[in-house]
DNA sequence: ATAATTGCAAACACTTTGCACCTGT
DNA sequence: ACAGGTGCAAAGTGTTTGCAATTAT
């Protein structure tokens, strides 16, 4: 049986307030902190550990980053039948639709024999937002 | 400038040769050893990083797993303009054919202005022969 | 000769764990 | 009361680094 913690309340709550966002343990210590709640990074991570198993969180790390990012899965949005699209420099992550996924997969099992694990599958990439940033710094013009 | 060594040499030579397959630090240091030399991991380590900066391979980290993998990159293989797909299970990669990245990313900048890098971009899941693998234990299928 | 590479041990960054103490039910 | 959560410090894991010795050119 679990109790209801505030530390593991406020984690939960932060993640789905900010459902498009990743969060790395450390980033988790530093708003606690700063919310002033005093709070230990071994719970930090013990929280989220529990947080993963019970599919609130989704866990992952990338090639170029050595933590580990979560982020939340809202409830009954069935992420292992869509793909996903995350920035690589925002970090946010985009829920497709299920559509093109369907005949992505029909495809690559035809074609590969491949089947292809949502859950587990990211197209990294630029969102618009950043793709915009970094046109502006380079002094493109922005493409339609 | 930089010299040709046995280490090296041995490492880019083992990778070109299991070309779909990756590799972990610990894993090119086990053949090595195995394949009668003394190296040392920081070597290892310093080789592999060495060869990622030379594009001769490219790393990566997934979910589940703690360590940097490396694999090959074929020259002139571009990389950068097709999409993989990854074994969970044996780690293979596959590289898919061109045509469909293009009808993928071309949906995903138009529906959410996404800009998709494939060098970046991993769909994982089971290749044909891990897939058959688990149906035989399982006696059923598994995923559609 | 001399610049790059190596081994070794120590340092690192992030995460996990053992254990005594504290909290939620 | 007592299962479960927490803080602390110590241990783990994978990777990186400083430096003296070695090797390739």
């Amino acid at each position: 049986m679990k109790y209801k913690t505030k530390n593991r309340d406020w984690i939960e709550r932060y993640f789905a307030a900010h459902a498009d966002e990743r969060a790395r343990a450390k980033d988790i210590y530093e708003k606690m902190t700063a919310d002033g709640l005093s709070i230990n990074m071994a719970t930090v991570y013990r929280n989220l550990d529990r947080l993963e198993e019970e599919n609130v969180l989704k866990a992952y790390k990338t090639a170029g980053e050595d933590e580990k990012f979560y982020q939340y899965m809202r409830p009954g949005m069935d992420c292992g039948s869509h793909l996903h699209l995350m920035c690589s420099r925002c970090g946010r992550i985009i829920h497709m639709d299920i559509g093109l996924m369907n005949e992505i997969s029909e495809y690559v099992i035809n074609e590969y024999g491949f089947t292809i694990d949502c859950g587990h599958s990211v197209l990294a990439g630029l969102c618009r937002e950043c793709q915009m940033k970094s046109e502006d710094k380079k002094g493109k013009m922005i493409h339609a």
